[in-house]
DNA sequence: CTAGCACCTCAAGTATACTTGAGGTAAAGT
DNA sequence: ACTTTACCTCAAGTATACTTGAGGTGCTAG
């Protein structure tokens, strides 16, 4: 089977090697295969680290992770493997909610200045925030 | 015009009272006026508040906070803030679109994990993981 | 009058998530 | 043979974003 060096698994994730070695290091990658004293990454080790940047990306802390991973790796209490996934699975949802509505929110802020900016130039009357109503934003 | 204490503009943002004042500290939340040494935060404050969360919320950081805010209370360098304001609407757009990858993946996993624990209930065959393709989870 | 509450300042401490540095090995290029 | 490259370990250091604690003020309720 394929194995990649570390320095290939830095570049293809964008993690620093560091990083690499302090996700193993905490328990989070492990498994990591050795050539003497390198590390070797095969395709499960890959899988996992995909796994650990999608749900750090959506806001899992590291201690969450490895209680997720603690409870995959050793097969039992599914009950609470699936209550962390839902529980987290809801707090995306509300990620993506108000992730959406701060978007109105500074995509209004930058139309305004821009047109701040674009008054100024072409010396037209400064632009009023009440006529940049959120709704414009959606 | 209306007033608020710290204590109630904690309530109102969800926010511990030792982070407004810290936020004050570090002169995001400038011109809070004082009753004795008390604070007293007017709309002004609130809005700049709203404004805090908003952004921090979508992963500014406090020193890009400061930035422009910086450059809005001093009503100089427009373009920058433009540009930082720019910038920072792209990363929330790039933001949105991996929220929702990732939430497919996360749904994916909790799909999967909750039908083996069906399986296990009513004793029916283990779920195959290649039958939980990403495409039914969007 | 005194007790308690809500607030204050300022310095020091903390959690999370890494990063850096010192000192070393092992194989490949010149 | 030597040196560069690519790794390694382990302990200590760092950045960000707050939080906590000690010690104090000033109004209000009993």
């Amino acid at each position: 089977m394929n194995t990649y060096t570390i320095a290939e698994v830095s570049k293809k994730y964008d993690l620093p090697i560091s990083t690499l070695r302090y996700y193993e290091e905490i328990g989070l990658l492990p498994h990591v295969a050795r050539n003497g004293k390198n590390r070797l990454y095969d395709q499960a080790n890959l899988d996992r680290l995909a796994a650990i940047c999608c749900f750090k990306d959506t806001g899992m802390t590291l201690k969450e992770l490895q209680t997720l991973f603690k409870y995959e790796d050793q097969d039992h209490d599914l009950d609470e493997v699936i209550d962390l996934l839902q529980t987290h699975c809801n707090r995306v949802a509300d990620q993506l909610v108000l992730l959406k509505e701060n978007q109105r929110h500074i995509r209004r802020k930058l139309q305004y200045y821009t047109d701040i900016w674009s008054a100024q130039v072409n010396h037209q009357p400064h632009p009023d925030w009440d006529d940049y109503p959120l709704s414009r934003f959606e």
